[in-house]
DNA sequence: GTCTATAATTCGATAGAC
DNA sequence: GTCTATCGAATTATAGAC
């Protein structure tokens, strides 16, 4: 049953997401939650507990994969890059996980947890050998966290500057022979013309 | 000419080294730089100024990359992978970077600097277009830095998992694309068997 | 150069009135 | 449920004795 606070939760979580994301996880202070959120900061303790509790409820986060499963074996690695594009301009919450998973142990836990939950069973469906699936997990999520870090966190240019139709052509090969690939087949595939 | 502080000054670089790898900027506190460093904690003050200035002049990082102006097209992928994994084990001082870019620009000026001015060149010698050098500078920065923050801040286990030799033998592929492949080349060679 | 003492902030967290 | 007032702790930074 909807509690009449509901909507002041909401606000709270939603104004937590965007400071942590924008600030890191020591820098956002309650104080900068609570006014953004229009509201007391000591309605933040109430309903949280604690600092630590307010980011475990904002850092929530599903990637809402797509089933692969039927997807054709050739294109999991483009489907996959063109839902983590979109996934993460749909809110910050990925966002405030990196940031935050610099100090925040539980944080990193959360972000190891995605990619093992819901990464890994997609790893799994494809790899040459099922027992890989954690280490092309792990390969996945270095390329796809690196490029939400250079992009979204350290703002490189370069990175900044590519749409969303450049990047996945850029990374769609690369995740696709994580997810794939026998290993060292085609490893100087790219140096042919 | 060398002062008779150097050691001393030495000694609080290292310190602040480990302590802002360790911990992030915000949680090393000086204090905890000086008691490693056995050294009081006014020291630093009075050295660095302030805590800004010692992070600075810790986060001096060079990559000292190799010429590759010489090496085979087809090795330059392997050869970047190679020193870069090497690097990174030789001091804290990346790591320290990674994790202070979060909440200090500072870092991420460093990073930002260290990608343009150091593998900006490697791309623009062996890129098909020079032009194209800061975006495939920007990439393999996406795919160096994702493995650097799975593998050293996140920990993630299968990442952590991997030998040089296995990781070398995964990006090496990625980043000798990311240097040399014309758009589109290749974007389904991973695909063959 | 080195250390003590402390100023000046800032923040998380709590107590309690209404 | 909401807000005021404030505690207690931690930290950077400074002033000044030796």
């Amino acid at each position: 049953m909807p509690r009449r606070s509901d909507a002041t939760r909401a606000a709270i979580l939603a104004a937590a997401r965007e400071r942590f994301a924008a600030d890191g996880f020591e820098r956002a202070t309650i104080r900068a939650i609570a006014a953004e959120a229009r509201i007391d900061p000591s309605m933040v303790m109430r309903y949280y507990g604690n600092k630590e509790g307010l980011f475990a409820a904002a850092a929530e986060f599903h990637l809402h994969l797509p089933d692969l499963g039927e997807a054709p074996p050739a294109e999991v690695g483009e489907r996959l890059v063109g839902h983590f594009l979109h996934r993460w301009e749909q809110d910050d919450t990925l966002v405030a996980l990196l940031r935050a998973a610099v100090t925040q142990e539980s944080a990193v836990d959360r972000i190891r947890a995605i990619f093992a939950e819901q990464v890994g069973p997609v790893a799994a469906r494809h790899a040459p050998d099922p027992a890989e699936a954690p280490a092309r997990a792990g390969l996945v999520a270095t390329q796809m966290l690196g490029f939400a870090l250079c992009r979204y966190v350290l703002r490189l240019q370069p990175v900044v500057a590519l749409d969303k139709a450049e990047a996945a052509a850029w990374l769609a090969p690369t995740i696709q022979r994580y997810l794939t690939a026998t290993v060292n087949s085609d490893a100087s595939a790219a140096d042919r013309p």
